[in-house]
DNA sequence: TTGAAAGCGCTAACAA
DNA sequence: TTGTTAGCGCTTTCAA
């Protein structure tokens, strides 16, 4: 290539990085690699440098809605600024995540973004060297960067969008007591009920029989539900935290002739499928494709060699308005 | 790494790649490999042999399920064989499928996976040495192997089930007149038709007014469906061509009062939601997790140089029984 | 069976 | 501004 331009090396190099070439032998280089349809060999650039342009993207399962949004996210930002993006499924296996991450050092990959599969045991400590985002989970005592959603908040925004279209007795159907999203969304529910109750001076001791601990599937979302409906008193509205167990919820309202929105459901998750059930379902919907999109914002001035403070992004989740969840009155 | 074992680095070299080495020094080489966290690097490998072990991987877009499950498939595949794959969202746009393709030439990638944007304008014909496999489209003219989907078949069997059940006038919504998927299993739905009509000595010219082609959305699904329920003798069942059209046009019999599955809908596509909406949805379902290992099999077999004929791989649709195709008699 | 040496294509340091 | 040179870490002759 360099022969066919009558130019050295170095500068056809040079006039592919942005070096300081004059005009003319730029155009010569650029002419003659048209003719040869030459571009220059990513791999050797990437031996000679030290670091490929390639990011590792570890996720548990590509097929989670939830981590296909995220995966385009990371993948257009990654585009954008001409880095390509390894796939990778972890299923939560901390082995393969394990293998996932030993290639990323051997392949020289420009960084990591790891929905890691363990918050404690995930060990990201060989890393020292190769700039590693961690996204939608927070491992424990890592010093990373990471870009997180704000469940707490949006277990508030949930709820409270539930009182404020006229529900009144709230129930909360969470995840596995200990994982920490359902914690955290469970949290912003009794944040909010508390803030209600106390306005309205009601007693706060009660809330316990309006919560229930699920396994997030449908099934056991259909179960919760039917065990809050046999309450003494039973609430008027759920707020379920991921969209299969609200599949669930909403079978047991139909069984109980309890339908939305006269009772109000509002679930975590905006699944693609939300708006296709009947009735549809409003939610709390989660910026996946953004937490892509930011973890490669933040991967990219670390591998640009940016030394700034270890940093966490907090993303909001926002309240997908449909029809489940509009009050529980007759409609006007 | 080869002076701690106090070998060469050609014998390195040869513990790794299962070269002729003895017991002793291999066990000293493997020993000193652990001791100080030392593995190869890919990317020396990868110039020195001229290929990576990286395959790419271009489909639409990740967040459609069908190209997601693909993907695990190919990723699960490539995997197992020490690959790794860099995903590419090509949108169906020829420009950004076309910058991706020069990519993996000069990352000297080991292969492509394509779902081509277009059958006719995507270019394959650069790769001369670079092992390409289609999936799920087959590119016109391109002398590569591929690996599709048997859509006349599922036709066919979509349609031969709604008959077999018991209804008599079954109509059909497909996708854009032209796109070759909608108008193979269109095909199949006529063969199905017609073997129907010709045992029960009826007429066959009539079958145009019970097929309407949409544009593969919810809405207009919705519209085909009223639009053949209007008809003077209007259908019983209906075959829709994809999942999405298929949701409408369950909207549009609700709305008629004629719910399944009184009158039977059967879709194509198998998406994971298809369960969850009521009722749930009997499809044809789509191999694609085996459609991306199946691709990968046949990529490995060029990347390994094995030279044998061009091959198309015909994937089976499977028949997905649910609840919206039991039969137009009220249930047992 | 092992080691020495060459070279894959690039970039960075240096010299001109 | 341009060219020369060295070397990134590996695999692959070739010779020992």
């Amino acid at each position: 290539m360099a022969r066919a331009a009558g130019v050295s090396a170095a500068t056809v190099s040079r006039v592919f990085n942005g070096g300081r070439v004059t005009t003319e032998l730029a155009e010569r280089v650029l002419r003659s690699a048209a003719e040869l349809r030459f571009a220059p060999n990513r791999v050797a650039r990437a031996l000679r440098m030290q670091r490929s342009s390639v990011i590792s993207l570890i996720v548990p399962d590509i097929e989670n809605p939830y981590f296909a949004s995220l995966a385009r996210g990371v993948e257009d930002a990654a585009q954008r600024k001409n880095h390509s993006v390894v796939l990778c499924n972890s299923d939560e296996d901390l082995d393969k995540e394990r293998r996932y991450l030993d290639t990323a050092l051997a392949e020289q990959m420009a960084g990591v973004i790891i929905a890691a599969a363990s918050r404690s045991r995930t060990d990201l400590s060989p890393f020292t060297g190769m700039p590693v985002v961690a996204v939608d989970r927070r491992p424990l005592g890592a010093a990373v960067d990471a870009v997180v959603i704000d469940n707490q908040h949006g277990g508030e925004q949930a709820t409270a969008h539930l009182l404020r279209s006229g529900y009144r007795r709230v129930a909360c159907i969470t995840g596995p007591e200990g994982t920490s999203a359902a914690e955290e969304r469970l949290t912003g529910y009794r944040v909010a009920m508390g803030e209600y109750r106390r306005e309205q001076g009601q007693d706060q001791a009660q809330l316990r029989e309006l919560i229930r601990y699920a396994e997030s599937g449908t099934e056991s979302g259909r179960e919760a539900m039917r065990d809050l409906l046999a309450n003494e008193e039973p609430p008027d509205a759920v707020f379920v935290t991921n969209d299969l167990m609200a599949v669930g919820a909403l079978e047991a309202l139909r069984a109980a002739g309890r339908e939305p929105p006269r009772f109000g459901v509002l679930s975590f998750g905006d699944a693609p499928w939300v708006s296709l059930i009947a009735p549809s379902l409003s939610t709390v919907g989660l910026p996946s494709y953004d937490l892509g999109r930011a973890s490669v914002g933040l991967l990219l001035e670390r591998i640009a060699g940016k030394d700034r403070p270890q940093q966490t992004m907090v993303l909001q989740t926002s309240l997908q308005v449909r029809s489940s969840a509009t009050g529980p009155a007759p409609g006007p």
